[in-house]
DNA sequence: TCCAAATATTCCTTGACACGTATATACTCC
DNA sequence: GGAGTATATACGTGTCAAGGAATATTTGGA
C-alpha cells in the first residue's frame, strides 16, 4: 500500500471518503452507514490516515475522521496531463464543463479561466485497423 | 479487476498510459521505453483495454495503441465531490490553479471560469485533540 | 511455403491484501 | 475501581493479480 492510486482503488475505502466529504464522521456513524464491520472500518481508516486522505480528533471514547485535501489533489494532478488529452473532444467537454460550472451557489468572481481548452491531439486519424 | 481505479492503480499501467499521452505508440515501442518484458505489456495493454483505456490498429505485424477518454471522466467526476472540499484552503488553491493555468501554450480564448471556486466547508475547526 | 518479426496467451508461482473472529486498549460514568 | 462503550490490533485464511518462462498466433516477405 503506497501510492494513493492503491489506497483508492478499494471500494469501501472509496465510500468512506465519500461519506466524509460532508461532514467529519465515527468510526461507529461509518460502521452502520456502509454496513461494514467494525473492525473493517478501522483497519481502512488506518490505511487512509497513513496515505494521508485523512485525520482524527480524539472525542470521548470516539474518534472523529475529517479529510485532508493533499493526496486528492495528487490524484488530481496526475489526471491533468491526460485532461489535456480528453479536451480534445471537444462537444463532450463542453457537457463536462457545463456541469462543472457553479455546482452549488458560487457567484461570479470566475477569473483565470480553463485549465487549458487546448487541442493538443496531433492527427484526427482515420481509423482503418480497428480496435481488436 | 473492474473499475477504473483499480485499473490505474497498478504503477506499470499508469506509465503506459503517461507514455500514449503524447502519441500512439507499438507494444515494441512500450516495450523499450519502459523496459519492461513484452508479454508483461501486451498484459496490461489487454486489461486497459477491456476496461476502455485504450484502443488499437493493426499495422503490419504491429498494433498502435492509442488512449480513449471515457474512463479518465469517469475518475475525474468522482475526484469533482472532493475538488469542492479541497477548494476550501484558498492558499493551496491559488498555487495549484496557478501552475494548471496555460501549462504548455494555450493562449486567451478563456470563457466559463474555473469549476467551482466555491468554499463549502462548513467550519475552520479548532483542532482540539488533533491526529493520532 | 517457409522463415522471421511482432504480439498475444497460457501456466505456474508468489506475495499482497481484504475479511472475519477474537482480543486488547482507551475512556466514561457510577 | 468495575462495568460498559468505542475503537484498535492480532492472527489465520482465501482470493486474486502481477511477473516470468514458454508457447501460440498473426502478418509480411523471400
Amino acid at each position: 500500500m503506497e501510492t494513493a492510486f492503491e489506497i483508492i482503488a478499494e471500494p469501501n475505502r472509496r465510500a468512506i471518503l465519500s461519506l466524509l466529504v460532508s461532514s467529519e464522521q465515527s468510526v461507529g456513524e461509518i460502521e452502520r452507514q456502509l454496513r461494514m464491520t467494525q473492525p473493517a472500518v478501522s483497519k481502512h481508516l488506518r490505511v487512509l490516515r497513513d496515505a494521508g486522505f485523512v485525520e482524527s480528533t480524539v472525542d470521548a471514547q470516539r474518534r472523529l475522521y475529517r479529510l485532508k485535501p493533499e493526496p486528492f489533489r495528487e490524484i488530481d494532478e496526475w489526471l491533468a496531463q491526460f485532461r489535456r488529452f480528453w479536451s480534445a473532444h471537444v462537444d463532450a467537454l463542453e457537457r463536462y464543463l457545463d456541469r462543472m460550472d457553479e455546482p452549488t451557489s458560487a457567484k461570479g468572481k470566475s477569473t483565470k479561466g480553463k485549465p487549458s481548452k487546448t487541442n493538443a491531439r496531433p492527427k484526427p486519424r482515420t481509423n482503418k485497423g480497428e480496435s481488436k
